[in-house]
RNA sequence: GCGGGCGUGGCGGAACUGGUAGACGCACCGGACUUAAAAUCCGUAGGGCCGCAAGGCCCGUGCCGGUUCGACUCCGGCCGCCCGCACCA
């Protein structure tokens, strides 16, 4: 986009502690930076700016890149690169050929999800509520040949591996799950009574998780785009009814209220359990085309829809599933489907068994007989790669009148993008090119059409993090430096790629561990997904959206109140919202650099909130945090420079090491888990705590302490802080850079106080405290509490049952 | 409809495997410094009641109930909000 927001400096902040944490700990960290940089943004930018896409990518993303570094971020510059460069596109044609060899690509006509507005093909999850993912415009149903990837073939496998990704959060798991969708039942084909439809002499296949509920059949129905019904459309009537289902949109709201509707074709198929027994067929409307075969055998009594269905058509309704105690003379089902646990009746073979036994009773029966078996069905689609746009990756084909589609040699890439688009107009750049698309055939040498489409920019995020380990290779990926790096420890993003990105970077490093080139099965090991950055909105009585910068507010007691900078309007302070130039609500990273700086920013969006949770930005937040900053600097700036003066005993020097390796206990735990909220909070503490041992006047035991903790204050900062961290350890005489200390340890000894504190609770109530040693055996501590004079009044007229001491902890007595 | 998550002061949030609820920050209020303001520093602070005061008592983590010596935390049932998917056979 160009432009750094405070999404950004959030999740890299988030990123950039990890990194430079685990760095202090030793480890050899990678983080790195790259720019997913092709794709329709650049390509409006072109059309209603007249700008070449090439030359406003490369300067947006040199601004983002000064931006970054003005972050402080720790991460290896010599790795980066952009999607769009033709290094990096070349190498991605090169295992899209690979790819193409072991059959994983391929091309067939379908029908797409077209974008008028983007105008071109979206993959189905590139569609939220019937609209494009981007555009937001109503999608359209259209034809057209297209280039697929056969992520279905890893369908078991992506959702088998789930379980192995221990560090993803239960959500996104969840959601992949769900989106893959495996259900388990039966594919069987209904034998048609009469003379078959021309070319269904094979019969029409259903499939079914309810294969146990065969016996409640009462109609087949078909999809009003399944093939039989397209093929019965030369009747008018038909063609009608299916016209009529194509009326009804794809949001939320349409199907919630559309109404079933159906038309009975006359044509009728043979139970597959009962030649006597004919069931019409339908077409309905509310059966898919893409799920299953498109096709079904509807059962009333025990599906919510076949009964809608069957209500309005008059269709039997016949139980075969009686729930446990009810009567199976009296059982009937009229509004409600039954769809509950129980015991099969009305159903011959079947009768007497539990549903799980009759599926697979009912499976055995349909295989004897020839006529199907039991089937795994995903939800899951192929991904549609292909896009019809000029600024993307070149898919590396031909079309060849004599030898059709012709895969390009290695030696043929990169195949480059032209220099000389015209993206004047909407639509395909690429294709209306007057010469780009001219080529030879590699096979037979006659004159070639190169494919004009590019691949979808999903495709150039799914594998980029592997290039990352070694970006100047040959091949599209080094093997050993994948294997050294990969899978990725930590990846930080918002959760919607769950099952965008997310998916397909996992299908992809399959596939091309299946290609030999990586040895991972997963990319990424760790995923943490963070909130949105926030902020208040702000209207006028008119209604208008007002910035941040135009108001003020003021407090008067708990209420508060805002007027317009300018006129002295009393404004409307409205809910808080992901920030949004829509709503004015935004606040930008270089301005908040310019008067606060970087690491008083970087430092308010970590302390906020828990980083997997929405945080709220706010300008005296983040004064707080420019705050912390300052008080932080006046702390090291009055330790007397040089090395820290011999120890010798003084309790007040012994207090404050004990709350120095508390701190760094605190905060080591906090990082590690994520909870950056409680390692700040550990961090500010520290400061307060930190004032009561003034350097001015202080013993040299003492200023030996805050030495000693002012080194480990100046490591534990500087992940969050990292450039006051680098001054402030220079103040101190630190060796070398903060960057490269080690992460200060603690001395599990010095984390307890000697004398603990315990609660005395009477009957669960706190009552009292006492002071014993750390460690005190629970009789002794029991002993010292029933001689406490307090505890003992509270004790009065009152027989003590039982006295419960926790080690270290509590005490509680039990008395009436 | 299906699946998942979350309800704690005025606000963001803290409380590790049940053990002093409200850390830390913001806002608010009071004080010091200043001619004044800003900045800075110090301090009070969940709600209610009693007391001149020291202090004391009661209530309190969405609601109702349970387990336990002890529940924000565990169990059951409600209510509310948020997110994902959605005619998936």
């Amino acid at each position: 986009s160009g432009r750094l927001h405070m999404g950004h400096v959030r999740n890299y902040s988030l990123g950039d502690v990890v990194a430079r944490f685990k760095r202090a700990r030793g480890f050899n960290v990678l983080h790195p930076m790259g720019w997913d940089a092709f794709g329709l943004p650049a390509e409006n930018a072109a059309m209603e700016r007249g700008v070449d896409p090439r030359g406003w990518t490369y300067d947006n993303i040199a601004r983002m890149r000064s931006e970054l570094k003005e972050l402080g971020l720790s991460i290896d510059w010599s790795r980066e690169f952009a999607t769009c460069d033709v290094e990096y596109y070349g190498k991605q044609q090169a295992w899209f050929l690979d790819l193409m060899k072991t059959g994983l690509v391929y091309r067939r006509e379908s029908t797409v999800n077209w974008d008028p507005v983007d105008q071109t093909v979206l993959a189905i999850e590139q569609v939220v509520d019937g609209r494009g993912w981007r555009s937001g415009a109503v999608v359209e149903k259209r034809k057209l040949n297209q280039w697929f990837l056969r992520i279905t073939d890893y369908a078991d496998q992506l959702l088998d591996d789930l379980s192995t990704l221990d560090r993803w959060p239960d959500k996104v798991r969840l959601m992949q799950e769900n989106w893959i969708g495996r259900s388990k039942g039966a594919r069987f084909s209904f034998q048609f009574s009469g003379a078959a439809p021309a070319g269904h002499e094979a019969g029409l296949p259903v499939y079914t998780t309810r294969p146990d509920t065969l016996y409640g059949a009462s109609f087949v129905g078909i999809a009003p785009d399944h093939p039989l019904a397209e093929q019965l459309a030369s009747d008018p009537r038909v063609a009608a009814f299916i016209a009529e289902c194509r009326k009804g949109g794809a949001s939320e709201a349409e199907i919630e209220t559309a109404e079933k509707i159906g038309f009975d074709t006359g044509l009728t198929v043979t139970h597959p359990f009962d030649p006597d027994w004919k069931l019409p067929v339908w077409i309905a409307n509310f059966i898919l085309m893409d799920y299953g075969t498109g096709a079904i055998f509807g059962c009333p009594a025990h599906d919510q829809r076949d009964l809608d269905f069957a209500n309005k058509y008059k269709l039997p309704v016949k139980p075969v599933v009686l729930p446990p105690g009810e009567d199976p003379a009296a059982f009937t089902v009229s509004a409600e489907a039954y769809v509950g646990p129980g015991t099969i009746f009305n159903s011959q073979f079947l009768n007497g068994l539990e549903i799980e036994p009759a599926k697979l009773a009912a499976i055995e029966r349909l295989e004897s007989q020839g006529q199907g078996e039991g089937a795994t069905v995903f939800r899951l689609r192929d991904w549609g790669v292909a896009r019809q746009r000029g600024w993307g990756c070149p898919i590396p084909v031909v079309h060849c009148a004599k030898c059709g589609v012709v895969a390009l040699p290695k030696s043929a890439l990169p195949v480059k993008l032209p220099d000389d688009m015209d993206f004047s107009k909407p639509g395909n750049a690429l294709a209306r090119h007057p010469t780009w698309k001219d080529t030879t055939c590699p096979d037979c040498g006659g004159a070639a059409t190169r494919e004009t489409d590019t691949l979808d920019t999903f495709v150039d995020s799914s594998w980029y993090f592997a290039r990352f380990t070694d970006t100047a290779a040959d091949a599209p990926i080094d093997k050993a430096a994948a294997d050294y790096w990969l899978p990725v420890d930590q990846y930080v993003g918002g959760i919607e790629h769950a099952v965008l990105h997310l998916l397909y970077a996992r299908f992809v490093t399959k596939a091309l561990a299946d290609q030999g080139v990586l040895s991972v099965r997963e990319p990424f090991a760790g995923l943490f997904t963070q909130g949105m950055v926030t902020h208040e909105t702000y209207r006028r009585q008119n209604g208008e959206w007002i910035e941040p910068r135009s108001v003020e507010i003021t407090a008067d007691g708990n209420n508060r109140r805002g007027v317009l900078i300018e006129t002295g309007e009393q404004i409307v302070i409205g809910d808080v919202e992901k920030m949004a130039k829509s709503k004015k609500n935004t606040v930008t990273p270089d301005e908040i650099f310019d008067v606060y700086g970087v690491d008083a920013a970087r430092l308010f969006v970590l302390s906020d909130s828990p980083p997997e949770r929405d945080t709220q930005w706010s300008a005296s937040g983040v004064e707080g945090a420019w705050r912390f900053v300052n008080r932080v600097w006046n702390e090291f700036d009055s330790q007397p420079p040089g090395p820290a003066p011999a120890a010798s005993a003084d309790p007040k020097a012994d207090e404050l090491r004990a709350f120095t390796h508390r701190t760094i206990k605190g905060v080591t735990d906090a990082v590690e888990s994520f909870r950056f909220n409680s390692g700040i909070a550990r961090m500010y503490e520290f400061l307060n705590k930190l004032k009561e041992f003034p350097a001015e006047g202080a013993t040299a035991p003492v200023l030996a302490a805050r030495h000693e903790a002012l080194s480990a204050f100046a490591r534990l900062i500087s992940p969050f802080t990292p450039h006051l961290a680098e001054e402030a350890w220079a103040r101190i005489g630190g060796e070398g850079m903060v960057v490269s200390a080690p992460w200060p340890d603690f001395d599990p000894a010095l984390t307890q106080d000697a004398v603990r504190i315990l609660p005395v609770q009477v009957n669960g109530k706190r009552r009292g405290e006492i002071s014993v040693a750390a460690g005190a055996e629970p009789a002794d501590v029991e002993k010292i509490v029933l001689d406490d004079p307090e505890i003992a009044r509270r004790l009065e007229g009152l027989t003590i049952r039982k006295v419960i001491v926790v080690k270290d902890r509590i005490v509680n007595i039990v008395a009436g």
